[in-house]
DNA sequence: TATACATACATGTATATACTTTTCCCGCGT
DNA sequence: ACGCGGGAAAAGTATATACATGTATGTATA
């Protein structure tokens, strides 16, 4: 009677399968209600908490969308995006087979900019950390990190020799990102950023600006200029890897 | 006395801010064990399921470790790379409450090169479609889109209207994508493409190269270049609400 | 007629409780 | 010294119950 499979299982595990394949099946229309959580504990024989579970986990994978109140639905197909991938630069570099070399040009604790404060959100003037460090691939300045960064979540960042450790694997090490903001765009070189990037006023370079958080708390904000002549970002994406 | 903070959110989340902030402050060291279920209850005051929730996704969301019958553990830190989404254009323009158009410049059956045809993994020269468009913001070029389409996935490329329906629309409607190649880099422009885009030869483009498999066929290559100084791809994401 | 209230129903959260499954470790016997 | 067995501890699952919160709807009243 129970309709769901008898396997090893645990059983809400088997309410989502049940519900999945309905929706496959196309049972239950698109646009109509799915049975309740009530509904579903009397067709099904087990407790609402575990129904609940299943929906809760199906409707954070993006399969459902559920309004307090009204009932449970099936999620509109997803967003037509494709994801590209960011690296780690020095890694990048090393897992070419080249040989990767930073130089500090700056790191020091600064008063911001009412701007830049502002892009930390911060409610007072707060002191930060500025690091400004070229990555080099084979003696050939490929990458000029600036970063801001703050210190009451990395506060020993301007401690650190930048030289031996990557800045970006420091600041990975020492606290979870929980969410980031990218815009990528091309822009031709100003005159200081020619000038330690060894190229021409005006060449094209690829500007990466990311801003990452921790909970609720803006933890750094970097300008990645790529030299465009020397690099490029390249990922590879497979969509179907699911929950 | 509970630690936890004041505010509005459900308990289950405050007990997740309050294992995230433990853990980037450093309080819990990287490699011992953290606090078990039962410690927090006595801790927080909260029930074993309410923390067992909270724990659970944060495991799912990759910050933790549960072992059962040995305790719970920080996770070491992600695979370093961060995820960037790039959206139809289309979509994107008119979701800036901007006028899009496109202007199709070429539409056609080709012959590939013997390079192109090595790209296609294509073990004899088949023919390909290809399309260059042109797409306007506000009657301003942003950007051109060249593609080479497998007519062995996509047969009647060649006779759509690609003034109405957004070739992107068109192509995730007619196949499914399973795979995704990206190349992001900054060129000057070439004389054509400066021709195109109403810009001055050797300004920077944001390059954008792509090619999508179906299954392990390859569906499409698509060369995109956005004026530097018109477009930028932004994108912000949260890797903790990915299942 | 239109607004306000009551009610029913849906999902969301929190707790107490019980039982299962897995692992670790200590002590005992050989 | 070695192995074995049992208990403790930890996470995993399932249920019953209660209450919170949001939505729709019907009814009574102004």
């Amino acid at each position: 009677m129970s309709a769901l499979p008898d396997t090893a299982s645990p059983l809400y595990e088997k309410v989502k399968d049940y519900i999945l394949t309905n929706i496959g099946t196309g049972k239950w229309s698109k646009d109509r209600k799915l049975p309740s959580e009530n509904e579903f504990v009397a067709a099904l024989g087990v407790s609402r908490m575990t129904v609940h579970r299943a929906l809760r986990e199906l409707t954070s994978a993006g399969f459902l969308i559920r309004l307090q109140g009204v009932g449970t639905f099936i999620a509109p197909p997803r967003p037509q995006s494709t994801l590209i991938e960011i690296n780690n630069i020095a890694a990048e570099i090393v897992a070419r087979g080249n040989r990767h070399r930073s130089e500090v040009l700056v790191l020091e604790r600064i008063t911001p900019t009412k701007e830049l404060s502002l892009s930390f959100e911060f409610a007072r003037r707060a002191a930060l950390y500025h690091s400004v460090v070229v990555n080099f691939e084979n003696d050939l300045p490929v990458q000029l990190e600036e970063r801001f960064v703050n210190p009451s979540l990395i506060p020993d960042y301007d401690k650190q020799d930048f030289s031996k450790t990557a800045t970006y694997d420091y600041l990975m090490q020492k606290t979870p990102v929980t969410e980031v903001e990218h815009i990528i765009s091309a822009v031709p070189a100003d005159a200081e950023t020619a000038r330690h990037l060894a190229i021409d006023v005006g060449s094209c370079c690829l500007l990466l600006h990311r801003r990452t958080w921790t909970g609720a708390v803006v933890a750094t904000i970097s300008k990645l200029t790529y030299v465009g002549s020397r690099y490029s970002l390249g990922s590879r994406y497979s969509p179907s890897r699911k929950t």
